[in-house]
DNA sequence: TGTTAATATGCAACAGAGTTGCATATGTAT
DNA sequence: ATACATATGCAACTCTGTTGCATATTAACA
């Protein structure tokens, strides 16, 4: 399928602009939205970022642009409504977005917070938990899951102090 | 008449409320906390809620007591960096909190948002899931889960519904 | 019981991430 | 090319949580 496809291609760095503007526009299509000047710019530059990214690290990278600010917020909500982006809660009432993977609406990851550095991940290479034995009484249709410590940047750094 | 009523009904309730008040001052020694009048009141509603309470009800359940809004605040924070209450993130930007269960400090419980009607509830039955085997790199201190559906309410009325 | 130091609280003001309303622009189907 | 649905820019707003400071309060200690 297309989403595959891109993600391959991307992961590799193979992809130049016209091609991944293709492969976005095919995302878009797929979900039957607009392909709109914000929304290829918005979702180009999150299928750049290896972490989750604010409204205001979006509106940033993009201000050459000219989009709005609002705009950005419309946009990814717009994004997460049809499923591409899923949104993570960091504890800070700042919302993030990131590309959902594999076909995925909505989380099909952790996320790690390192409670030192305060940089929130997508685990991808980490399956969710099986969905834990809730009663027959709720219908559960997502699951989120976040873990919070130290990662492996600050943990390294840490160490090299105690070397000291 | 009202008045008396609610007298003997309010002598019934101080009694519980004495008794309770003890066991909410051993909570706070234990953690090395002042137990002030405002930590009193607070954790009292808190252990009598069923479900995450946001700030806004916890002023309003308290306003016969005169604390301040900003007292609210800093109690809660006071609360959960010492253990005794979890912070419950419901994805609107407005923090919940609940009293943590069994002597642990932090999320010991997945949570359940509704996405009908909006109502999140500690799932304290049921276990959270088992750590994800994430790469040793990482060092997990915290796990959160949350799982969003419809909760047995909802789906009781949906059935209604089609049941009509 | 009184004293005192640490810290909790009330108050007023503020911050900022996200939202709203409306006019205009734009994407896309025909 | 036209038309319609909706995306966007702009200005203003909302509201949940935070800050700073003066005063009140708790609890340890003598």
């Amino acid at each position: 399928m297309i989403l595959i496809h891109w993600r391959d291609n991307f992961t590799a760095r193979q992809n130049d602009a016209a091609m991944n503007e293709k492969n976005i526009r095919a995302i878009l299509r797929k979900a039957n939205l607009r392909c709109t000047r914000g929304r290829v710019d918005v979702l180009q530059v999150l299928l750049e970022s290896p972490d989750p990214t604010t409204h205001e690290d979006l509106h940033k990278k993009l201000q050459g642009t000219g989009i709005n600010r609002v705009t950005v917020y419309r946009v990814l909500e717009t994004l997460q409504k049809s499923g591409i982006v899923h949104r993570v809660e960091a504890g800070d009432r700042i919302w993030r977005f990131a590309v959902c993977g594999r076909m995925h609406p909505g989380h099909c990851h952790p996320h790690f917070i390192c409670r030192q550095c305060g940089k929130i991940e997508c685990l991808k290479e980490f399956p969710m938990p099986d969905m834990p034995s809730v009663a027959k009484d709720y219908t559960v249709e997502e699951q989120e899951m976040y873990l919070r410590g130290i990662c492996p940047n600050c943990a390294s750094k840490i160490k090299n102090l105690k070397c000291k």
